[in-house]
RNA sequence: GGGUGGUUAGCUCAGCGGUAGAGCACUGCCUUCACACGGCAGGGGCCAUAGGUUCGAUCCCUAUACCACCCACCA
């Protein structure tokens, strides 16, 4: 069959896909097989929306991966699901009420809920189909969903477990709070943002009148009372105590009197803390031991009241004065400070830079909040953890991850994990009337243990981050004992990015040692973060996200123009958003198809952290895939229906140009299988780049043409079996990286070169035959390489069209891969002349080794006399470099002999050809 | 404040002790029967700066500068 003119994606990857799927090619292999086993865990995508760039460059990585090992017969095993993504998907469908006028309250949590169910269907299935545009060849039979029974029934008893180790208590302690979500979040979730504020300083006056002290050189001075320094005023209705440095000179004597704080009519004490840092401020801290995180460690420590004064939205509460109970915190500080300004409490309002911790998900400030709350302990399982790493048994690529993973585990705090949200595994605790508390995994349990009293279940739920820690085992059926928990825990390695090491790496490490004993996966590859092609982060607002299917499929200017606007809610975004589309994308965005996106992202997949995204290598990638299906088509329109060579009876002649190919075809092999040993796509699509284009396509099918054109039948035959058979065996070498465009092409290359199979999916991964390595050829073509590029050169220097071939000259008889390549490449006929007869012809000619070569033209002399001085001047400069390096004694005798070896030879080389080109620019009329 | 990564051609990035590389962009020539999503040839770089180690440094070491990111309880 004839193939199109060029590769058109579209047809080829829907066909293939449901092929691929519905033949159960994805699946794994049910356990008793001898196959190795092979598995990946995908990191469940949220449903929270659609896939991004950075799920189809993971997804990539990972389909590349899984390809590579079911070719060669591994049992690959890619578990996929989708992660119910607590806070992230319950905001997500807040917001679709919201546009209603509605809120979750108004429905009830039940109904709010199913809700939520609905949006997870439909998110969900938007992301599985986006992923099979990818051609990712994940085992859906075995998909999973994070609140599924199954996934469920692992979280509860993980929770009950834990309880009953001991590991997960429930506790009142300060949490980070976010006043608009209304519920606890963890600490990482949690980031800080650098702002300037003000400093205020207030003066907390002595009951009994001014005290003596010194100022901070040691100087008398009378103090009305203590001035403490703080960001945050509006806490100070809340404050505990003073405190100072115990050795600070200045307050050591004040230690354990009293001060009136301000607006409150009530006094505190002064306490001394090593946490106070003398030279801060006024070297007086305020404590407020229920809203900031360092007081309460010291008022804890000093025994001080905790006294709460916000609501959980963050308003002041019955224990604040009466003229502030009401207000939001931002109001009751600009209400604190005009009275204590009026009281003249006020001593001073600095600028401040400062970090204020805002909720990741909301993006409001986070305030410390003194609620009670479910914890693990973490101090065990962080030890465990480094140790994993520590021994190997989970190694980092690229390896320094090691170092922010250890750092993080050495530091790390016991983990909140409860959640006051909807949407989520609740948790399994239930309490009577008096408080007391019942963990287990069914309510029939929990009264059974009570006694039969009447229980309420806690109605918090868990952080999303508890059940993904689990998924390496739970997916694979754990509590159960499961084969597939034998053959595919731990998993061969976790693909991700760097911004999960702690919420989910880590704890994933953590989980797995401690409830099944094994490590989760051996290797961890922490992948790019995709940015903008100029490194700028992708997001909504900023209009240069880019949707992966648009790549693929290809989108209009307004289209894409009405989708990145689209859902912004600020003017503000939207104008930037498109401002970024007209400047960028005028043209809105060419379909390059799943290959070329694939190809592009394993291109750019090196180990640095970021990624940017530049869709002029997409296109250069597209071009390859063109490249690759013309390489083919002109393969077939030569081999089809022909003889070539499956029948070993028949003589088969092979050139030193054919032996050549297949030799570099080994090397290329080689480099392609160290490439996905040390986890460097890009490495290894660059040797598929390089040999695809570089080598066959260049080359070898020129060459070819040539030796189809004028070799004997053996010849012949000997071209065309290594035409189908290189090209087949590039083919599956390609196949991990680009695999819609090589199955397509496969199915008619694979019979030509003997092979059979009904997909290209499970044909045996290319492996690199070092006695097919072939050093002569290799040396001989590279020289009959660097003779042609000077032909060439010299062609295009004489202003001789390059790609016509015109008659060529030599100076001495060829070899036969000399020949074959001269007439293929450059020249219509090919003449030897002694070098004499070439100096009288008056023509130009150019030197390649011990070779000259000439055309049959009229020699312009001015001109000949400046390119060969050109060529004169650049030896001149070489070779004094040379020999001032062979000169040096301690180069001879220090350097490798083969380096030297190689520096005289370069040398001679130099020296022999600036001799010749002398001599010829001497025989110039 | 601590830590990590980066600084190589106009752009995005490889390389990493021994003659500076790729893709895209650029220049010239060529619509030849696989491919103009193409072919051939070419231009373009004191490899951030300063020291050190070495016969030899873009590469190793030590500083410095700048750019990113992560962690952190000076209120």
């Amino acid at each position: 069959m004839a193939l199109e003119k060029s590769f058109e994606p579209h047809a080829v990857e829907s066909r293939w896909y449901a092929r691929w799927e519905s033949a159960g090619w994805f699946q794994a292999r049910s356990a008793g097989t001898a196959a190795s086993p092979y598995c990946i865990q995908l990191p469940p995508p949220n449903v929270t929306g659609t896939l991004h760039m950075g799920h189809a460059f993971q997804q990539t990585l990972m389909d590349s991966l899984i390809r590579y090992h079911r070719m060669p017969g591994d049992n690959t095993n890619w578990v996929a699901g989708t992660d119910h993504a607590g806070i992230a998907t319950q905001i997500v469908v807040e917001r679709q009420l919201q546009e209603q006028g509605k809120t979750r309250h108004d429905l009830g949590r039940g109904k709010f809920v199913e809700r939520v169910w609905e949006w997870k269907q439909e998110s969900g299935a938007t992301i599985t189909r986006q992923m099979r545009r990818l051609g990712t060849s994940c085992d859906w039979s075995h998909e999973y969903f994070t609140m599924d029974p199954k996934m469920s029934k692992a979280v509860v008893e993980v929770f009950v477990r834990l309880h009953e180790e001991g590991l997960i208590y429930r506790g009142k302690r300060l949490v980070n709070w976010d006043p608009q979500l209304g519920t606890a979040v963890s600490d990482l979730e949690v980031e800080g943002e650098e702002t300037t504020g003000t400093m205020w300083q207030i003066l907390y006056p002595f009951p009994d009148g001014p005290q003596a002290s010194t100022d901070k050189d040691g100087k008398p001075v009378s103090l009305r009372g203590m001035t403490i320094a703080t960001t945050r005023p509006e806490t100070m209705l809340a404050d505990g105590a003073v405190a100072v440095h115990p050795e600070d000179e200045r307050y050591r004597h004040l230690i354990g009197k009293r001060v009136e704080l301000p607006l409150c009519d009530r006094t505190i004490p002064i306490v001394a803390d090593t946490m106070v840092e003398r030279d801060f401020g006024t070297g007086c801290v305020k404590i407020t031991g229920a809203h900031d995180f360092n007081d309460y460690g010291a008022a804890l420590r000093h025994n001080l009241p905790l006294i709460v004064i916000f609501t959980l939205d963050a308003k002041i509460n019955e224990n604040g004065p009466p003229q502030f109970q009401g207000m939001d915190r931002y109001v009751a500080r600009k209400a604190v400070l005009a009275q204590l300004e009026s009281g003249n409490f006020l001593v001073a309002a600095v600028p401040h830079k400062m970090v204020v911790p805002k909720s990741g998900r909301t993006g409001v400030v986070v305030e410390p909040m003194l609620t009670d709350q479910w914890f693990v302990k973490m101090d065990g399982w962080a030890r465990s953890g480094l140790d994993a790493v520590a021994s190997g048994q989970v190694k980092f690529f690229p390896e320094h991850w090691q170092s922010t993973y250890n750092h993080w585990l050495e530091n790390i705090q016991d983990w909140c994990i409860s959640r006051q949200l909807w949407w989520g595994h609740q948790i399994p605790a239930w309490y009577d009337d008096e408080g007391k508390i019942y963990v287990a995994r069914t309510e029939e349990e929990a009264i059974k243990k009570s006694g039969g009293r009447k229980l309420t279940r806690d109605p918090d739920v868990l952080d999303t981050w508890f059940s993904s820690q689990l998924v390496p085992f739970s997916s694979l059926g754990w509590p159960d004992k499961t084969k597939d928990l034998d053959t595919f825990l731990p998993s061969s390695v976790l693909v991700t990015g760097f911004d999960i090491i702690f919420f989910w790496v880590a704890r994933m490490i953590m989980a797995s040692l401690h409830f099944t004993g094994k490590v989760p996966f051996h290797h961890v590859y922490i992948n790019a973060i995709v940015r903008d092609a100029e490194g700028q982060k992708m997001s909504k607002s900023k209009g240069n996200t880019l949707d992966p299917i648009d790549l693929i499929d290809g989108i209009g200017f307004e289209a894409l123009l009405q989708k990145s606007v689209s859902g912004l809610m600020l003017a503000d975004h939207k104008k930037k958003a498109e401002k970024y589309v007209r400047s960028h994308f005028p043209n809105g965005i060419p379909s390059f198809g799943a290959d070329a996106l694939r190809f592009t992202f394993a291109s750019l997949a090196n180990f640095s952290r970021t990624l940017n995204f530049d869709l002029g290598r997409c296109e250069g990638y597209r071009n390859f895939c063109n490249k690759l299906w013309n390489a083919t088509r002109f393969v077939l329109m030569n081999t089809e229906g022909r003889d070539c060579g499956t029948d070993e009876s028949l003589a088969v002649e092979l050139s030193t140009w054919d032996k050549w190919i297949i030799s570099t075809l080994q090397r290329t092999e080689a480099e392609v299988e160290k490439g996905f040993a040390e986890y460097r796509f890009d490495n290894l699509a660059g040797a598929i780049y390089r040999f695809v284009w570089d080598e066959y396509c260049d080359w070898y099918l020129e060459i070819a043409k040539e030796q189809l054109a004028k070799g004997n039948e053996a010849q012949q035959r000997g071209t065309r079996r290594t035409l189908v058979r290189v090209l087949e065996t590039a083919l599956r070498l390609a196949h991990p990286i680009i695999p819609f465009i090589t199955e397509e092409l496969w199915q008619d290359v694979a019979p030509l070169a003997g092979r059979k199979g009904e997909t290209i999916m499970l044909a045996p991964y290319p492996k690199s035959q070092p006695e097919k390595i072939d050093a002569a050829a290799e040396k001989e073509i590279a020289e009959v390489k660097q003779h042609l590029l000077g032909a060439r050169n010299l062609k295009s220097e004489m202003k001789l069209p390059t790609n016509r071939k015109t008659p060529i000259i030599f100076s001495k008889a060829l070899s036969t891969s000399m020949m074959t390549a001269s007439t293929a490449l450059v020249s219509t006929s090919i003449s030897v002349l002694s070098e004499d007869e070439i100096s009288r012809l008056n023509t130009p000619v150019g030197i390649s080794g011990d070779l000259r070569f000439t055309f049959k033209v009229e020699m312009d002399v001015a001109a000949e006399r400046e390119r060969l001085g050109k060529e004169i001047a650049r030896l001149e400069g070489e070779i004094p470099k040379a020999r001032a390096k062979l000169g040096n004694a301690s180069f001879v005798e220090r350097a490798p002999a083969k380096v030297v070896e190689q520096e005289q030879a370069r040398l001679a080389g130099f020296e022999s050809t600036l001799a010749r080109l002398r001599e010829q620019l001497q025989k110039l009329p």
